[in-house]
DNA sequence: TGTACATCAGTGAACGCGCGTTCACTGATGTAC
DNA sequence: TGTACATCAGTGAACGCGCGTTCACTGATGTAC
């Protein structure tokens, strides 16, 4: 082998990278593969070296977006995520709100993704699956299934909806929207008054009053 | 005037609802002006006697959108909404996730749009505003501003968020993930327990159980 | 009442342009001798 | 150790194709006489 092993791999990598970057910040539509291929320090005419088609790349990067996006998520909201609470409140932080590029890509491409042809629409639906059971993990074992269902499927509608909203939303309304969906998670995943579930509330209150644009 | 005076704007109405149909479907940048005007039964010719430009078409068929996916809700619903909780049953429905041309664009479209021109941008904007001062005229007026203004929020975030995550997933899986995000917002909006608001409380029980593909 | 006319909504060919994809090639690399 | 070679990652010109937009035109209409 002419070629070190590991560095179509890598090159590969770098591709993947690049266009779950710019899938997120412009759209899969706006962005083409020449940009992509530029993005990642190359030419376009070497793409399909490494994938069949644009839909190929796109299933890749969803994938690649989403544990991407989880790793930047647990940077935000420091080491330990806690409970289901304190996932919500750093997704739903100006830091989310102002880089889509490194952020959810459900929230930054869902409903196209939904749209696309089926290798994307089973990747979507294999990342959404994924990320409920992640959720799903967090909440407390004594939590009884049926309120667990509903908190993980709530939370992440909520998490998903609300940044999509608040990036559709005027600059000067988006940091009260955001901290209005959190204060409504906070009030329904706490619900002291069932006594059935009671999630990061340690750390909710801190993080409700923190904002860094 | 040879023609008659209402004719250029039944025409022009009916190029907006045939791109709000479109649009919501297959997506802004998948549906292309000839598409539109031929499904509004006239050649692509004449679409600039009528507007700017797509992005122009794009705005109207926004705000018509909005509209209309508003009316198609009510109808779901029977007549009166009752409160916030009963529009939260009536838009996470089977009904609404199955036909997403004549339901809300914001989960049909909203990436796409927060990330179209200025023109696109800001009519999101204001529909957006408008949605929620909506909701939160349907709310009990004893309930205290904060409450409000959470409860609006985390409704609309939750519907929003819900119904395109739903469309993301394997069909076998949406009804069960629409029914806990049904569920997660009647114990969210009617919080027995606080006593500050209760919502809708008296049909949400019938409706969580009634699905209609 | 009937005819000639001016208006303008709608037609369809044509325009650049950028896209996804293909392909003959180039040249950097590890290997064989 | 040094040289010729086979490999294949990456290059860049070229391909159809469909898009948004333009424009010379057509023909149905209400009006003037």
């Amino acid at each position: 082998v002419p070629w070190p092993k590991e560095h179509k791999q890598a090159t590969r990598e770098r591709i993947v990278e690049a266009a779950a970057a710019a899938f997120r910040r412009d759209g899969t539509a706006q962005v083409g593969v020449s940009d992509v291929m530029r993005a990642a320090g190359l030419t376009h005419g070497g793409f399909y070296t490494h994938f069949h088609s644009k839909d190929d790349l796109l299933a890749d990067a969803l994938s690649h977006a989403m544990a991407d996006a989880h790793t930047n998520l647990e940077r935000l909201g420091g080491k330990a995520p806690g409970g289901l609470l304190d996932v919500t409140q750093a997704y739903l932080s100006p830091a989310h709100l102002n880089n889509p590029d490194r952020g959810c890509p459900i929230a930054a491409l869902g409903p196209e993704l939904a749209r696309g042809k089926q290798p994307v629409r089973e990747t979507l639906a294999r990342e959404i699956r994924k990320r409920l059971n992640e959720l799903d993990a967090v909440v407390p074992p004594e939590t009884p299934d049926d309120v667990r269902k509903q908190h993980t499927a709530g939370a992440l509608a909520c998490m998903v909806g609300g940044l999509i909203l608040a990036r559709g939303m005027r600059k000067s309304e988006r940091a009260a929207f955001l901290s209005d969906c959190q204060a409504f998670l906070k009030e329904a995943l706490t619900a002291p008054d069932t006594g059935r579930s009671r999630v990061g509330k340690e750390t909710a209150t801190r993080r409700r009053h923190a904002h860094d644009q």
